[in-house]
DNA sequence: TAGTCATTTAGACAAATATCTAAATACCCT
DNA sequence: AGGGTATTTAGATATTTGTCTAAATGACTA
């Protein structure tokens, strides 16, 4: 739970996630949409992942970004504990 | 968005939202609950506040903070932005 | 009016965070 | 093998954050 809204408390990962909610991308690509260096997305995207909130696959030079909803179906459990 | 989700990036402003979950609770009665100082839970108060996590009432010399869900709600709604 | 209690403010400090540049790694292609 | 591209790692730095103690504020009570 802890480093899910560690990762979530930023909004450039937050767009990242808005990112990736249309379809999975590369670092590469992901790196285009912002104005911070690519070793500044690359750590970005490594807190994501370790917040699992999404999983990395290479493919060749490549590394593809996919969301991962689990955990954000945790979240949302965490959220529903306080509409009742 | 970015302060309640700063708010929300602390495992001691989680529980407190947890504890006024139950009821509403004085200042007092919430920093009873941890081991940090009172001006410590001041300002986590002080942050939950800011994102409007919750609303305080001041009584004569006691604050009763009570939870406020409507912020609650807009993550709600943030969330189910991924769930399509 | 003095003393006490509840809470916050002020100021300090160590730890965590977001960012950068430079360098390393890994893969592809000729 | 060598050069180019994609990405990450390393290391540095300024800012933010969580915590503390000491002091201030405000309210009750004798």
């Amino acid at each position: 739970m802890n480093s899910l809204f560690k990762a979530l408390n930023d909004p450039t990962r937050r767009s990242i996630l808005e990112l990736l909610r249309e379809q999975p991308r590369t670092a590469g690509e992901i790196a285009e949409h912002f104005q911070f260096s690519k070793p500044t997305i690359s750590h970005h995207l490594d807190l994501l992942r370790q917040a699992d909130l999404v999983s990395s696959d290479k493919q060749g030079q490549f590394v593809t970004y996919t969301l991962n909803m689990t955990v954000m179906d945790e979240l949302l459990g965490w959220l529903l504990q306080f509409k009742s």
